[in-house]
DNA sequence: GCTTGTGCATAACAGTGTTATGCTTAAACA
DNA sequence: TGTTTAAGCATAACACTGTTATGCACAAGC
């Protein structure tokens, strides 16, 4: 017989799998145990019931994330930087849909308890803005580059998301990527009268 | 007895009630037949199921961000006129929340036909973009008003949406709303470059 | 006056997440 | 070593969900 945390990790793999294959639709708690050669009350003893394991794909998901925009400067740097980053965002929320929505969808109710997520995303976001801060110049305050990485965020994730709704506007030509391109390196550009945008008026 | 189209409006305003009072989760087909005193079937005759119920709030939802987005020359202009649209849609964001999560939540399998949702949705973002084009300079190409009014949009919608995930990193004390304003204002500041950003590099 | 069709209710179906009950087996302690 | 304790697991059920087949009542059309 094999090892308990062995099924523990059959569970996990299964609804991976699942996950990857047909989404949130598909990710049933029986679907999960079938596949994995169990019964449905082992997602109850390994994890907290499905809120448990949709909270393991959570995980997951900004854990891959936060390796795409962990970019080392000897594979890129300067203007070349932003563009794979961007690249890499969109590549992402393109081959991992099912973990982005579930990671930036709007109802969390099934997730569990809020805290523990914010506590996860922060590590991708804080390697974000490792990788923003060499974009920056020296002697910036050291919050700036989370800041920077959060408005370089609310960008990408806006475009993102609002991209499938533009698609039905006529907008089909455009060169999604290089727009977002464009703005966040418009964004990098004006950093200066952004860091001061808080207090003062433009 | 009352009229057939009656029970209709009666189905709607149980959904609508339901929808403002618990959101989606609370907006199951029996209770919004229990609270307009019908049996479920009438979710059947009347609408496509709880799709048609959930394509009608769909609908409502943005005629009402439409009306937000659509400020009258009199009522502002200027300076004041960003800082009231975005003030609007943070609030439409805040008091109409389960209307902007069916809206812009991930998974529209519920919903019916996509092709129907991108026409509800272009109505809203062109009273945006003639709210937008009054800040534009004169003898612009007729659609700049619509790119400019979506990326305002992706702006608008990315920190709303990312601003709770924020909220878990120590960035309370951030004042979103200003913080939107500032980067509308330098949105709209930087439109030439933007204009041309798609085949230019900067 | 008869037929047709629509609105509506009842009840059922297939699916969901969850859990109470009980069995088996491994660990812990005397 | 013998006994107790606890954990993993299966079966079956519970309370939900959206949907629909069946049947009934009533208004419209011919």
């Amino acid at each position: 017989m094999s090892n308990d945390s062995d099924n523990r990790q059959r569970i996990l793999d299964a609804a991976h799998a699942i996950f990857a294959e047909s989404g949130l639709a598909g990710l049933s708690v029986r679907a999960i145990a079938a596949r994995a050669g169990l019964s449905t009350i082992g997602l109850y003893s390994h994890f907290k019931g499905k809120g448990g394991i949709l909270l393991a794909l959570y995980a997951d998901g900004f854990a891959r994330l936060g390796e795409a925009a962990d970019i080392p400067p000897r594979v890129a740097d300067g203007a070349d930087l932003v563009e794979l980053l961007v690249n890499r965002y969109v590549d992402f929320h393109r081959d991992h849909r099912a973990h982005y929505d579930l990671m930036f969808g709007m109802d969390r109710s099934q997730l569990g308890e809020q805290a523990a997520l914010g506590l996860i995303a922060r590590a991708s976001i804080e390697r974000l803005a490792g990788t923003l801060s060499r974009l920056l110049p020296a002697g910036q305050p050291p919050g700036l580059a989370l800041t920077v990485a959060m408005r370089v965020w609310v960008l990408m994730h806006g475009y993102v998301t609002l991209r499938e709704m533009a698609r039905f506007r006529g907008m089909d030509d455009v060169d999604w990527r290089a727009e977002i391109v464009a703005a966040v390196r418009q964004l990098l550009a004006g950093l200066d009268p952004f860091a001061e945008a808080d207090t003062k008026s433009c």
